[in-house]
RNA sequence: GGCGGGGUAGCCAAGUGGUAAGGCAGGGCUCUGCAAAAGCCUUAUGCGUCGGUUCGAUUCCGACCCUCGCCUCCA
């Protein structure tokens, strides 16, 4: 068995095999946030399937090394700290520890690196000069360097790999900024934007005046510092693969030694978008949420993420309020049937139980079918809970599945809530409770079912005696 | 206009040239003093429409309808 993944360069699902002549180092870039504003679910969509890759790629016994890059200046981010009277770093951090801690609740694991653009200039620039002495850029009149397409194309390389497109058939001049007029192809691109006066103070020396990046550039340049000139795979969202992909590939590419030209990044991984309640996420149609909207009305992190997981990642996915609430049932399911083998197993320890582990691995192996994977989970907890209302399931049997269920979840990363202990004057009211039901009280019993209910816990009376369970 | 996804039960969502995973909701049952909770069982002759290929298609081919996205900052 192999992991096969559907390699976006193809358009074929390829089995993986890492670059690391080991078989076992992988090195994995994710597009990350520009950090201006709140993220929204619909971005969070990406990083949890970010997170699910490379959860499985450890998963296959894999030595990961996971870049995620944090784009701190660009226009909107130059345009809100003018707004706002600060510093761009000021700003800049305060929504890069926001985007950090909601990834945190989503139970996501943090990339090892999390490079910001503006503490990589120097990388950017001498990749810049390497284009340049490539004569694959230029620089316009107006102080900006792009990148031209056309050298590019006329250097043997090809410029639209991931998208199929003919260059003729891009609707140029549909919307020209300013910026822009100085190209000498609509489809060319800035490498380095000149110094403009509504940047402020935003802008660093440059061999070509003072200035800033252009947005391609820095994916380019700290991928290749951090994961060298070529790595194995990159990830990010479906309306990245053009342009921004396609340039990222025009600039490593054009930047390579023209004698030993190899290939940017193996494998590209793109993730499909989220809708909401069947409409695109839009301000203006008020369906537009960020996860603390979500976790403000009462969700959890490990619920919006199993939502997340639920589909396909390159399928798009329909969020809904009822899919939510659905996430929470299902997740309340796994919770009772972990905690009945917790129960059950006591101390014991045992190996993981191969049967959950080889089903949810064939479903992940093809192009990490996480739906599948789930199926494979629910058909393995209602066997559990057959067995487990059969009552038998040996100790060591319960604590086989526990630790298979601990290997699945390192993957899923939901975890499994532990029941909560309840307090010695709760207790004091279920036994008051017990006392009065043995004693054909059931008007005193009731209340007391009550009143334990208005303090916040329910009562199961399963044939064992009664249970107190967290509302 | 160019390119690329989708349309599967009340909702969400996998999947396959051989007769439809899973989750939620619904229904039945077990347990219970009654409930609740929990658990078990159950739920699409059908996979947008119309043709075609085939012994057989939801799965392949063609046309059409609807829908989403990219081509411009965008997860």
């Amino acid at each position: 068995m192999a992991l096969k993944l559907f390699n976006t360069l193809t358009r074929t699902i390829e089995e993986f095999v890492p670059l690391d002549p080991a078989g076992r180092a992988v090195g994995m870039y994710c597009c990350g946030p520009t950090v201006y504003d709140l993220a929204h679910i619909g971005n969070f969509r990406t990083f949890i399937f970010a997170d699910l890759v490379r959860r499985y790629l450890e998963f296959r016994g894999y030595a990961v090394r996971h870049v995620m890059n944090v784009t701190d200046v660009d226009d909107k981010i130059i345009a809100r700290v003018r707004a706002a009277g600060v510093s761009l770093a000021e700003f800049t951090r305060r929504h890069e520890a926001a985007f950090l801690e909601d990834l945190d609740v989503l139970g996501c694991r943090r990339p090892h690196h999390l490079p910001r653009a503006t503490e990589h200039i120097e990388p950017m620039l001498d990749l810049i000069r390497r284009l340049i002495a490539h004569g694959l850029a230029y620089q316009s009149a107006d102080g900006s360097v792009y990148f031209s397409i056309q050298q590019y194309i006329a250097r043997g390389h090809r410029y639209g790999q991931l998208v199929r497109i003919r260059l003729e058939d891009l609707r140029a001049g549909e919307r020209i900024r300013s910026d822009e007029y100085a190209k000498e192809t609509a489809a060319d691109f800035a490498l380095w934007k000149s110094r403009a006066p509504e940047d402020g103070d935003v802008f660093w020396p440059s061999p070509w005046g003072e200035g800033r990046p252009g947005w391609h550039i820095e994916c380019s340049a700290m991928s290749r510092q951090l994961l060298g000139e070529t790595f194995d795979l990159h990830l990010g969202g479906e309306d990245l693969a053009f342009p921004h992909h396609e340039d990222e590939i025009a600039q490593s590419e054009g930047a390579m030694d023209p004698a030993a030209p190899r290939r940017f990044v193996q494998y590209w991984l793109h993730g499909a978008h989220l809708l909401v309640e069947g409409q695109k996420m839009a301000k203006s149609l008020g369906n537009f949420f960020t996860l603390r909207d979500l976790v403000a009305r009462g969700y959890s992190g490990r619920e919006i993420r199993y939502l997340l997981l639920a589909a396909h990642y390159r399928e798009p996915f329909n969020f809904t309020f009822e899919g939510l609430q659905g996430a929470r049932a299902a997740l309340a399911r796994i919770d009772e049937c972990i905690g009945k083998l917790r129960d059950r197993a006591a101390s014991q320890n045992a190996e993981p139980d191969p049967a959950l582990i080889d089903e949810f691995t064939r479903a992940l192996d093809g192009d990490l079918n996480a739906s599948a994977g789930w199926a494979a989970v629910f058909e393995w907890i209602r066997r559990q809970n057959r067995r487990l209302s059969e009552e038998s399931i040996s100790p060591v049997e319960a604590a086989a599945g526990l630790a298979a269920w601990d290997r699945i979840d390192s993957v899923l990363g939901i975890g499994a809530r532990a029941a909560a202990e309840a307090p010695p004057e709760i207790q004091a009211l279920l036994a008051e409770r017990q006392a009065a039901r043995k004693n054909r009280d059931f008007t005193r019993a009731d209340a007391l079912r009550t009143a334990l209910k208005d303090q916040g816990w329910l009562i199961e009376d399963t044939p064992a005696g009664p249970k107190l369970k967290r509302k």
